[in-house]
RNA sequence: CGGGAAGUAGCGCAGGCCGGUAGCGCACCUGGUUUGGGACCAGGGGGUCGCAGGUUCGAAUCCUGUCUUCCCGACCA
């Protein structure tokens, strides 16, 4: 048929690429690099996007919006920060086009050169801090709780739908500190507000940790990630939150008085998660039919497909749909009656498949007689004859329920691909048989990071919060190390 | 940005070496029969062959450039 899926087997990335274009989730567009995002998929979006404004809110952010323009000159305040950027940034750099002189169109019009060329945003730092120091005197002032949605612009040389494209969407969360505990707290506590999102609304479980000098933010103190594990044992940067010291403060001179009358700088976190979410739950879930959707999230959470011998007979379970319809939408499910004629029940069952709808509910005549329906849910399958009677809180419990399950299946799969590994050759072997995390010793420094990674293509995912402390060897020099840190070969 | 592959109807492809006015399957439209896992019959519509130049009487086909995508590397979230 037209809408075949490549098996994870056989090709891996294909698998992926399939199930993003045919699922309906997006587009490759006339533009390099940059993908159009399709109403499911934005649909889906949407629904991650609400739900983490919610949790933002709920810890007393507010949102804001900030130029997608940056001034080169802002870039360049902050050392590292520029280092860490400046090979993927667009440039404006004039403001008018005119008609070609030789007929081709339109050219840049070379009158019209901007006195200082225009960044567009790769993140927001230095434009907010710029504008935080306007905002910012005292400590009454503080602490500032921003968060912004938007697009941003990273010049990437190779580029994945969802998962790496030169525009994309995120949210970014700038807040400002009378104090460094403080800055550190607000970037624990939105880590876990990350954590909580993915795992309980994406049912993907991640590993809360730190970053290494290396893998760090370039102008953080501290990068703080949750890692999350992908079905070919790579791992994928779900989000991240920085501690940032006082480094913008610094950059941008943004001082406030204390209490004390004294002037200090202000400290500063920033937090980002993007629409690469959405190649993660793909990734983390989905099989060889199509997308697998967590219920709490899935842009349409049940697909009533009617089957039926004539118009009578599809009339007579309409108005049955109808009932049911509207007692699943008072519970707040989102639900679809599919009754286009222009194709049949088998091929609605595979397409609805391929979307990831979590709940599908068949209808026919017999049905109708036994006064019950086919469910069958998409995670595992299964197909269950239930009757009308209590209907809605069957459907409710099954939503609840594929919700937990896919979480319960990815962590299964998740917690028995992290690997204790205590040789070199185990851990080479590991990686390539095995995939997953890599729970080995380190000695601590960037360069045996770096050696491992060239060798291997493993990199240091993070540190995980509350490590236990352990002696051992490091896996590559053998020299000593306190404890264990995860690799893995990542997205 | 290097190495490989590709771009022809909405989708998947053939044709290309050997230049002569474009074809197949699915989808779409009409009518009919159908409908419990991707229906069938009959009739029909749709393509400046990615784009721009060039060679030629004539280009999907040959040449040059360019854009986009895929796979593998380098780089990165």
């Amino acid at each position: 048929m037209s809408k075949e899926i490549t098996s994870r087997a056989e090709d891996y990335s294909q698998w992926y690429n399939d199930l993003v274009l045919k699922g309906g989730l997006a587009d490759y567009s006339a533009v390099r690099g940059c993908m159009v995002i399709k109403p499911y998929g934005f649909a889906l979006w949407e629904n991650m996007r609400d739900q983490l404004d919610r949790m933002f809110k709920e810890t007393g952010h507010v949102n804001a919006y900030f130029p997608l323009f940056i001034p080169k000159s802002f870039l360049s305040k902050e050392a590292a920060h520029v280092e860490g950027f400046a090979k993927e940034c667009a440039v404006v750099t004039h403001y008018r086009l005119k008609n070609d002189p030789n007929g081709g169109g339109v050219v840049v019009d070379p009158e019209a050169k901007l006195e200082e060329e225009l960044i567009v945003r790769p993140t927001s730092e230095t434009i907010i801090w710029n504008t935080y120091k306007d905002w910012i005197q005292s400590y009454r002032d503080l602490p500032i709780l921003v968060n912004q949605w938007a697009n941003v612009v990273r010049w990437e040389m190779r580029t994945r739908l969802f998962l790496r494209t030169a525009e994309f969407l995120w949210q970014e969360g700038h807040t400002a500190h009378a104090t460094r505990e403080e800055a550190i707290t607000e970037t624990r506590k939105m880590l876990d507000v990350y954590a909580e999102f993915v795992e309980e609304y994406m049912a993907v479980p991640v590993i809360r940790g730190v970053k290494s000098e290396s893998e760090r933010f370039a102008g953080a103190e501290d990068t703080y990630c949750i890692e999350a594990l992908m079905q070919d044992g790579k791992a994928l940067q779900a989000g991240t939150s920085h501690f940032l010291g006082q480094n913008f403060a610094k950059a941008f001179d943004v001082k406030f008085l204390t209490k004390e009358n004294k002037l200090e700088y202000v400290w500063a976190t920033s937090w980002g998660v993007s629409t690469r979410l959405i190649g993660a739950l793909v990734m983390a879930h989905s099989d060889d039919q199509g997308l697998i959707l967590p219920p709490k999230i899935a842009p349409l959470q049940v697909v009533v497909v009617p089957i039926y011998k004539g118009d009578e007979q599809k009339a007579l379970i309409t108005e049955k749909v109808n009932g049911i319809m509207q007692a699943l939408k008072k519970m707040g499910i989102s639900v679809k009656y599919d009754d286009s004629d222009n194709s049949r029940p088998g091929w609605k069952f595979a397409e609805y498949e391929m979307k990831g709808v979590p709940v599908r509910i068949a209808i026919g005549a017999r049905d109708l007689e036994n006064n019950v329906v086919e469910i069958a849910r998409r995670d595992t399958k299964e197909k269950t004859s239930v009757s009308m009677e209590g209907l809605p809180e069957y459907v409710k419990n099954l939503l609840d329920e594929i919700q937990q399950n896919m979480f319960n299946k990815a962590k299964a799969y998740r917690d028995s691909h992290i690997t204790k590994v205590d040789d070199w050759a185990g851990f080479e072997r590991l990686l390539d048989e095995k995939g997953g995390f890599l729970a080995a010793h380190w000695d601590g420094t960037a360069e045996t990071e770096e050696a491992i990674k060239e060798k291997t293509k493993a990199t240091i995912r993070c540190i995980p919060l509350g490590n236990e402390a352990e002696e051992g060897k490091c896996i590559l020099t053998g020299k000593p190390s306190t404890q264990r840190v995860l690799f893995a070969r990542a997205y």
